[in-house]
RNA sequence: GCCGAUUUAGCUUAGCUGGUGGAGCGUGGGACUGUUAAUCCCAAGGUCGAGGGUUCGAACCCCUCAAUCGGCGCCA
């Protein structure tokens, strides 16, 4: 059972005038007892299907009254053009036979009542059930524009000869912070019984290890924070492009990220423009964040613009989302804001050698309100600077014995960044939660389906 | 960690001052040969989130718990 034709071909107007097989799901059916106008759906799009009892006959016809929403089904019949029908082409069915039914004792709980109660976004039944709802046409296209950022962001770094570098999942210590990691039970050693290991936060430190040896590496993978954070920006699990380049500035680093960002920007329009159509996004949106360069601003600028707008911020806070709101109000397309004051930020952040009270870093702030979208920076590199800072800190030397390392043999100026994916697919599709472009969504509360 | 809210049929909901819980969709049955969320008629479907309390009487008032949702902080 090869499936060789798709609806989105025969709407298309590629296969007018021939009997062809179609194999999908119904979406709807409706028609009297002599009639019947069955809607199927495919990956590609939907048709509709005229059946007539006359023509397949009383068997036949009783079967198709009873394929439920969400049968699959094989129907064979001849396609014509016809303004009746939704999309312009519909097919006149002469056999049908139902592969997969639909107990109509638990018919397909994704009902027009429940979609319109979530209004393009979700609800708590339509999360219950979103293992049915990934089939609406609504998650079918977030699922496939999802498909190309994730390609976007791969052909980016390969095609400048990036090479794709895996780092481990499980970790015995922090990159930031203690607090904000999940804890895994490990196998029990003698000498520890209650061992613990944890899910890593981000693949960098891994990553710097093998700077010397790639100089340009990247990957998309899964990090985890065990931050009990309830908004529309944050998953417990969610993934994470992350950069790291032998040799390099900050600058340098920051035209990356705006590359990266405007590839995903510009395949999303070249390749997936109906699908953003489909669920109400503005294509010129899109085109500006592909077309137009992203302004960088200091940090003390964005205090001062902050300040001058009467919001209570004193230099030396790092600019939490209410003040990130702010400025980013009056921006029409992405901006970097770069050298933070060296007391917000953690200890791997190179210290400015011009101005020793800022480190050398940049995050990039979406329009819209939906916040930062990437972080990064060049790295501490020297050994002296690194035990420096780990002091200043009073952080632990012993989990980052590996890291120091790194600096021991031949450390070189380099830096990296992460981007939020989800995040970046959330913001270009306009999504109302982070929750509803990723298949299914983990957060500090719900972990099923 | 903090603040706020919600929970009534498979779904979406109405339910006044405490006095025998209504509807739309979906499902089942019936009518209908070109429908566009088809339409029309009929039917089944409820421990009102759980537990306790007040009361002659609780979906409604009080307490505890649970699940979920929204927001803050933190971050991608």
């Amino acid at each position: 059972m090869v499936k060789t034709i798709f609806i989105g071909d025969v709407q298309a107007g590629k296969y007018d005038g021939q009997e062809v097989e179609l194999m999908g799901w119904v979406k709807r059916s409706r028609g009297s007892n002599k009639i019947r106008f069955v809607v199927l759906r495919d990956s590609t799009g939907v048709i509709q299907c005229v059946v007539k009892k006359d023509a397949i006959g009383e068997e036949s016809f009783e079967q198709v009254k009873g394929a439920l929403i969400e049968s699959s089904i094989k129907i064979t019949g001849m396609i014509n053009a016809d303004e009746r029908a939704d999309g312009g082409h519909e097919m006149v069915a002469s056999s049908i036979v139902i592969v997969g039914s639909v107990n109509p004792e638990h018919p397909f709980p994704i009902t027009e009542s429940a979609m319109k109660a979530a209004d393009g976004g979700e609800t708590e039944f339509l999360l219950d059930n979103r293992h049915l709802y990934l089939r609406t046409s609504r998650m079918t296209s977030m699922l496939q524009m999802r498909s190309t950022v994730f390609g976007a962001i791969h052909n980016y770094f390969r095609d400048l000869d990036f090479t794709e570098y895996q780092a481990p999942n499980f970790v015995a210590g922090a990159v930031e912070g203690g607090s904000t990691l999940f804890e895994v039970p490990y196998f029990p050693t003698e000498k520890n019984p209650e061992r613990k290991v944890y899910l890593t936060q981000s693949w960098q430190l891994y990553a710097e290890a093998a700077m010397p040896a790639l100089e340009r590496l990247y990957t998309i993978a899964p990090s985890f924070r065990a931050e009990k954070s309830r908004t529309r920006r944050h998953l417990t699990e969610f993934w994470h492009a992350e950069m790291e380049v032998a040799w390099a500035t900050n600058d340098e680093i920051m035209s990356h990220g705006e590359g990266v960002v405007r590839k995903i920007a510009s395949d999303l329009l070249e390749n997936r423009s109906t699908e953003l159509e489909s669920i109400g996004r503005d294509l010129e949106l899109i085109a500006r964040y592909a077309d137009s360069p992203y302004p960088r601003m200091r940090y003390d600028e964005a205090v001062e613009t902050l300040q001058g707008m009467g919001v209570d911020v004193e230099w030396g806070q790092d600019l939490d989302y209410s003040k990130e709101k702010v400025l980013t109000q009056d921006f029409d397309v992405p901006h970097f804001l770069t050298h933070y004051p060296k007391i917000a930020k953690p200890f791997y952040h190179r210290v400015d050698p011009d101005e020793e009270k800022y480190v050398l870093c940049h995050d990039l702030l979406a329009p819209e309100g939906y916040g930062e979208i990437i972080g990064g920076g060049e790295r501490t590199w020297s050994e002296a600077e690194l035990l420096a800072r780990l002091d200043e800190e009073g952080t632990d030397k012993a989990a980052y014995q590996f890291y120091i390392d790194t600096r021991s043999y031949g450390g070189v100026p380099h830096g990296g960044f992460g981007l939020g994916v989800d995040r970046v697919c959330s913001w270009l599709t306009g999504a109302d939660h982070i929750r509803e472009v990723i298949p299914f969504p983990r957060d500090s509360r719900r972990v099923s389906p």
